[in-house]
RNA sequence: GCCGGAAUGGCGGAAUUGGUAGACGCGCACGACUCAAAAUCGUGUUCCUUCGGGAGUGGGAGUUCGAUUCUCCCUUCCGGCACCA
């Protein structure tokens, strides 16, 4: 026998595999179609990074397997390769990013091939590719057409150290996601995309897909649905209304007073009936110097000012209450203003205490609710003229109706801002002429390729390096031929991902960024893989694309994916996260030279559950190739006699915990019970052929290479991964004699074999036998037993 | 603060329609092989113990013949959101 040697098996099927071309995925095939989808990789300088092969390597598994019984499956990978660190890297260097993007590629390329991985290379993509981008572009045009694309000035997140717009979703604790640099509030004429449209379908059809309980929660976190109602306030002594947005209109007679937020247009129309407007200058002031992150720094301290001279009308009983300005109100969410009821809500209650506002309960506090908390919750009404003693519940719909208020949902979820000043991103395809405003370029003028350049960085004034190419940004109106200037920014990095899984289904098409019979035979995805980190970005914006080209009739569902589920982050040895300046890193490379690619793949799938973040062990990694040697030193344990009755047993068992595993990600306890099996070979020292071809078979999608090498050598022809996936027997899973225990007072006092399916009678009467089971019952009355069939008897005395 | 998730040997973890806690792997100890070492193989490995047993799945109560699993309260850790009316 040889020694196992990975170094010269893994290149030799890898070879194979790519010439004959059997994990390209059949666009003519009557089998079930399966769309397998993980993340594709932003290519960075670092390459390849061990997290990245867990989830390769979960779902190859499933590729494999799934390919195995008879599906047709599509397990594509590509380059989501526009963004801030190429560019960065151009900046410094001079290379150009095409140049740079296209050395990181081939190099990511190298090392998942390495790896094994089954992906479909003949539809890899990539979005820097004008052929690709040129739809990206294209989709863009199509939502401006409906106006779900928009420009607006507004006050956008600014990264001072990317020199950049960021969408709300890229600002973290007040710091840029990409960089963790410094970020404040700049106002900017930026194009948005109206994701806001989409909220509530967004939300609703949440329902309807299988996701993750965290990936669901997370969006609907994000998207944040909320029902309530609005409702006016008349100004006394003048014909303003103000409308406020609530959830809690049953608390209506307990509203002591509003408080609208500091940029509400109200504070400006209002300013000559305000006898203190110095002082709200002031606060106003103080307010809009203060960015968000120290709005909140401050102990989240409430403060505000009180509109003198104003009074408004509380509806519900017509009582003046006094109008605040607060920046504990937020002037993009709702109506930019709100009733207060400090009696049951904390925040009003908070600043009531502060200024010294009455505070009315309307709602009755249940007797075990601590009198020093704020009651927020549900309850009979009470100081509510003739809606006391209606329930809350209830009372929202009646009160709401009384005032004339209307029923309203409002969402936390914003616009996406759209606009980047970058250079290595999509052009947006959009031209500016004095006299027709912003032009959409015909379509028929794309892809607009990005320009050479000769600096890479952003301009001072933050406008794109694209700006400063008079040639490019001069052009002429496609409506009226005069002269016309192209837009210079280009689109955020999300972009380019928010439709890629359309693409792979038709990689190469010129006329359509997918034919309908591709979309129609691959989409939906099946199975949707990638990072918890996407919840919020990605996911939600590659949706709200979907759901507009679905409303154009342009792909044949209304949700992208199918299922979606999530691995947990691989973390240095010590439990921290691998970073590069802590030089904690491990590098697969290393790993599959000195160990093996197989070895990787059974380690990181075996090292814990696949779905929660786990240390890295080289230590342990071990254990995984010492089985991999087992299994291949067992070749020599083939011999020409029977099957061993139990070994033969635990084979259907084994086949039935493995392809039950994989379907339910559990990974772990499927390499687990294939260590089992090999245990029990071993003990037995003997195994039939074909019961080890089956132990191969079912290895196969976790070590790919190893198994085609053993299936060559056991005389096998073709590759074991175009076998058919091992059955399981389930009359033979069965064991013949079961152990039962037996306990004295829910305690095991011992044990003893016998037959399966014994009737109690008999059980009990050897269980009684059994000499500690009799120390533990003597002189004792027995009460009763319990027998739970093929598991136990109970005696209780 | 709110919303999720988690807590099991020296370590990663396994086991839930409630039924032998610690599968599998790492590590460790001893033994075999070897001049020796590595590799490999074998045996053992939750803790305490007066060797009869006893305790034990973050802590405390409860339901049950029986609880890692179900209920209530609490602690700690991780992740997400954060003045969203």
């Amino acid at each position: 026998m040889k020694e196992y040697d990975h170094k010269s098996i893994e290149p030799k099927w890898q070879k194979k595999w790519e010439d004959s071309g059997m994990y390209v995925a059949s666009d003519t095939s009557d089998a079930k179609k399966l769309y397998l989808l993980v993340e594709f990789p932003y290519p960075s300088g670092d390459g390849l990074h061990v997290g990245h092969v867990r989830p390769y390597t979960a779902l190859d598994v499933v590729a494999r397997k799934r390919r195995m019984q008879g599906e047709n499956v599509l397990y594509p990978m590509g380059w989501d390769a526009f963004g801030l660190p190429t560019e960065n890297y151009a900046i410094k260097t001079g290379i150009h990013p095409k140049d740079v993007t296209k050395q990181n590629t081939d190099n990511f390329r190298k090392q998942i091939k390495s790896i094994g991985i089954s992906f479909d290379w003949s539809r890899e993509i990539n979005t820097t590719d004008p052929d690709y981008y040129k739809w990206t572009q294209w989709i863009f045009l199509q939502l401006y057409k409906d106006g779900l694309a928009y420009k607006d000035k507004m006050a956008i997140n600014w990264c001072l150290s990317c020199k950049i717009g960021l969408a709300n979703e890229e600002v973290v604790d007040g710091k840029c996601e990409r960089c963790g640099g410094e970020t404040e509030k700049r106002e900017k004429e930026q194009w948005m995309l109206a994701i806001t449209k989409y909220a509530e379908r967004l939300d609703k059809d949440l329902d309807d897909v299988n996701y993750i309980e965290r990936v669901v929660l997370g969006q609907r976190n994000w998207i944040g649905k909320s029902e309530g109602a609005e409702i006016e306030f008349k100004i006394k002594d003048s014909k303003e209304v103000m409308c406020v947005f609530t959830t809690r209109p049953d608390t209506l007679f307990g509203t002591t007073y509003m408080v609208v937020a500091p940029e509400h247009p109200f504070v400006a129309e209002m300013q000559k009936s305000i006898k203190n407007i110095d002082e709200v200058r002031a606060y106003l002031q103080q307010t809009s110097k203060k960015t968000d992150i120290e709005r909140t720094a401050e102990g989240k301290e409430k403060s505000g000012v009180e509109l003198q001279g104003i009074k408004a009308i509380n509806p519900a009983n017509n009582k003046e209450i006094p109008v605040f300005i607060a920046d504990y109100v937020l002037a993009h969410y709702g109506t930019g203003a709100i009733m207060a009821v400090p009696a049951h809500d904390e925040r009003d209650n908070e600043f009531a205490r502060k200024y010294n506002l009455p505070i009315v309960e309307v709602v009755q506090r249940p007797p075990e609710k601590n009198e020093e908390t704020v009651y927020t919750g549900e309850g009979i009404l009470i100081n509510s003229g003739k809606f006391n003693g209606v329930e809350t519940q209830r009372a929202r719909i009646a009160i709401t109706k009384e005032v004339r208020g209307r029923s309203k949902t409002t969402f936390k979820l914003r616009d996406w801002v759209f606009s980047r000043q970058r250079y290595w991103g999509e052009p947006i395809p959009m031209i500016y002429c004095e006299k027709d405003g912003w032009v959409p370029v015909p379509e028929t003028d794309l892809p607009i390729e990005l320009p050479e350049v000769e600096k890479y960085e952003p301009t001072d004034d933050g406008e794109s390096p694209l700006s400063t190419i008079d040639e490019w940004v001069n052009t002429v109106c496609p409506i009226c031929g005069g002269p016309a200037k192209r837009e210079t920014d280009t689109m955020p990095n999300w972009a380019g991902s928010s439709w890629y899984f359309l693409r792979y289904t038709d990689p190469k098409n010129a006329k359509a960024f997918a034919s309908t019979e591709s979309l129609k035979r691959w989409m939906p995805v099946d199975w949707y893989n990638g990072g918890m980190e996407h919840t919020t970005l990605h996911l939600l914006y590659s949706r709200f694309w979907h759901k507009f080209l679905f409303d154009k009739g342009l792909v044949p569902t209304s949700e992208p994916y199918i299922k979606r589920t999530s691995h947990g982050l691989i973390l240095a040895d010590g439990g921290e996260k691998m970073s590069k300046s802590k030089g904690n890193v491990i590098n697969p490379n290393d790993v599959v030279e000195q160990v093996g690619a197989d070895t990787l793949r059974v380690y990181e799938m075996f090292m814990g559950p696949f779905d929660q973040a786990i240390p890295w062990s080289t230590n342990s990694m071990v254990g995984a190739r010492r089985f991999l040697e087992r299994v291949w030193r067992a070749q020599e344990l083939i011999s020409e006699t029977s099957l061993d009755e139990n070994l033969e047993r635990l084979l259907h068992q084994t086949i039935k915990k493995v392809t039950n595993d994989i379907e339910n990600m559990k990974f772990n306890t499927a390499v687990s019970t294939l260590m089992v099996f090999m245990n029990g070979i071993e003990e037995v020292g003997a195994i039939t052929k074909e019961a080890y071809l089956m132990l191969i078979q079912l290895l196969a999608p976790f070590a790919p290479h190893i198994t085609e090498e053993l299936w060559e050598s056991c005389g096998q022809k073709g590759s074991v991964h175009e076998t058919t996936w091992p059955r399981y027997d389930h009359h033979k899973i069965k064991e013949t004699t079961v152990t039962i225990v037996v306990q004295v007072n829910g305690k095991v006092r011992g044990s003893f074999e016998a037959p399966r399916d014994e009737e109690k009678a008999q059980l009990l009467e050897v269980a009684l036998t059994i000499e500690k089971v009799q120390a533990h019952i003597d002189g004792k009355k027995v009460a009763k037993t319990i027998h739970i069939p093929n598991k136990l008897i109970n005696i209780v005395v």
